[in-house]
DNA sequence: TATTAACACGAAACCGTTTGCGTAACCTCT
DNA sequence: AGAGGTTACGCAAACGGTTTCGTGTTAATA
């Protein structure tokens, strides 16, 4: 087993002085030619690599972004996931990921984990705990030390961060709108329990769609799940329960599992009821019908969210007088067979 | 922005040497009572927390564990990952993850970029590049380092590591002889170009199958395709001009293209033709009919993974003789409604 | 009263790098 | 020959901790 090898042993070894080897391996002006090829040629061979935790600690820089997301297997999730590695690598930044599994308690721990000097800004998205609780201390106190924070999808008036999310009203407006063009009577909306963020603004939108449409809002034909947990006679007894059309899901498990239950009732998708649901993910694609969903554009979140936050952790002025911005990704409306 | 407060802080503030901060909030022998007692309330008072980097450096351990797999937007790799990250997690390490995206390069730059201090161990899964072109150079380098390596899944024999793998000839076999017992006649398998050795380990579990109930192999009934890249009329084709009344894919989404694909043709399943698929995923749950498919316990492998491997980091004896073991997860077959 | 042990703390080395500054040796010019 | 200027390198501090060892003070003991 050969030891790692470090500037003492080559200095050592070359009979020079640290310091001489490291301004040899960085060209420097005040190092003689002849000494500089020595290093630099003795520093190949042995495949001199400075240590990262070295450079961490005198530049007070990791190279590290530590993301926090509620849930791993997750399509959307782990798509965000993709842009923010893929950029963050690109830029020579490595990704620390840690699940929250939607606890509270798990969220604050590895923020504190992370917080200690292991990475130079957080990327997360809010656990369903933490957005139940509204308790958002952990995130104040990181963003105070002045390590750079960028929320995604899950975020909170209450944090004031730069922040990524997708234009939710509007979108979840529009797919209700195609739902009234088809001439559906009877939309119903299956949303969670309200206090997430973006199940919030999709109701929004699906209210306004009808409002502006001259309806009125009928109690009956929203169903509020819980987040975890769901079963399919939640579902079940509200479409046999209820006299529908047309059905916007906030998420694509609520919309799979609708199209499912639909089908089971014998209801013909799209010729009976149409079915939106959200989250443009494998399970719409491959399922029969296929669905017709709303694109989050996770990567480009992932990679905004990124850029975002090293442009924070690369940026000299340190104050940066507090102008967060929030990014607003456009949702897009992916047409299959689930609907008209 | 108040500032991270270090040893140096508190030492200056209390006038006492930062030594006998240390101490203190270690609780040593060393310190005084009363001296002890006004450090620690001090730091609890300014949140005291050490810095991470600086102890990795004195330590010369990172408490990170470094994850590199092909590809982070896929069931299987996400699940393994959350059983590492649980683990590890447990265990007091975070998790560096890279996706090499199927790359060797990326593989190699992603492995550099991590083994120089960054991370206390490996946990891998190859690339597809990587086993086709057999070069593990840069495995090699990074173990002769003494850095502990855990493969997963995609592993090699010509790495010298501790290994996880699932028992993808027996089950392949029994998945099969499933099949058989079902009274099908002409059993086809849709796997990778060869040099998986997962795909290699499945096909020979078929072939083994066939030949103990007297059978003999028939190339026609055996359809191999590219990792990425795969468009409908590849399976088509071979689905159109085949016949065949029993079909096992070495993954879920071949299974879930020819289910897709039969129903296309007009074969019911599972009434005229059968499909078992790899992996356990939410495809295979949700599609309809649902797709018998055999369980890897991708979590399960993770979590084995992660303990092999912080068993390795931590263990004393640096020499660990080379002796490596590799773990083998019994897979389970899910029986749903694509077979009898 | 002199010796010694216990106590409580500080100095300094160390982990691996970077970098500002000091300086010995040589060179050049007058 | 001495002043002044390069050149080429080493010293030491710094990043933020941990830990070994040394030491001054006090109290107990002979």
């Amino acid at each position: 087993m050969k030891q790692k090898i470090t500037l003492k042993h080559i200095a050592k070894e070359l009979e020079v002085s640290i310091s001489t080897v490291s301004k040899a391996l960085k060209n420097s002006e005040e190092i003689g030619r002849d000494t500089k090829e020595k290093v630099q040629a003795f520093a190949k061979l042995y495949n001199y690599k400075p240590n990262n935790i070295a450079i961490s600690l005198k530049n007070k820089r990791t190279k590290n972004i530590g993301v926090i997301i509620p849930d791993i297997v997750h399509h959307f999730f782990t798509t965000v996931f993709r842009g923010i590695e893929k950029y963050a690598n690109k830029q020579g930044y490595n990704v620390i990921v840690c699940v929250s599994d939607e606890s509270f308690d798990k969220e604050v721990i590895n923020m504190e984990m992370l917080a200690n000097g292991s990475i130079d800004g957080f990327i997360m998205s809010l656990s369903a705990e933490t957005q139940q609780k509204q308790d958002f201390n952990h995130l104040k106190e990181v963003t105070e030390q002045g390590i750079p924070l960028v929320l995604f999808d899950r975020v909170s008036e209450e944090v004031a961060c730069d922040k990524v999310v997708i234009n939710d009203m509007e979108v979840a407006y529009q797919a209700v709108n195609k739902l009234i063009e088809e001439g559906r009577k009877k939309i119903a909306l299956v949303t969670t329990e309200n206090y997430f963020n973006v199940s919030n603004q999709r109701a929004e939108g699906y209210t306004k769609a009808l409002i502006n449409d001259g309806r009125k809002l009928d109690d009956k034909l929203i169903l509020k799940l819980p987040y975890k947990g769901v079963e399919d006679h939640m579902i079940e007894d509200f479409i046999n329960t209820t006299d529908m059309d047309g059905i916007l899901c906030v998420n694509e498990l609520f919309a799979i599992l609708c199209l499912r239950l639909a089908k089971k009732k014998g209801l013909r998708v799209p010729e009976d009821v149409s079915i939106i649901g959200f989250t443009n993910g494998i399970l719409s694609r491959y399922c029969s019908p296929t669905l017709t969903t709303i694109a989050q554009h996770g990567e480009e979140m992932g990679e905004r969210a990124a850029q975002m936050l090293i442009e924070r952790v690369e940026s000299e002025i340190d104050e940066e007088e507090e102008t967060y911005r929030t990014e607003v990704i456009e949702a897009t409306l992916i047409e299959r067979e689930s609907t008209k």
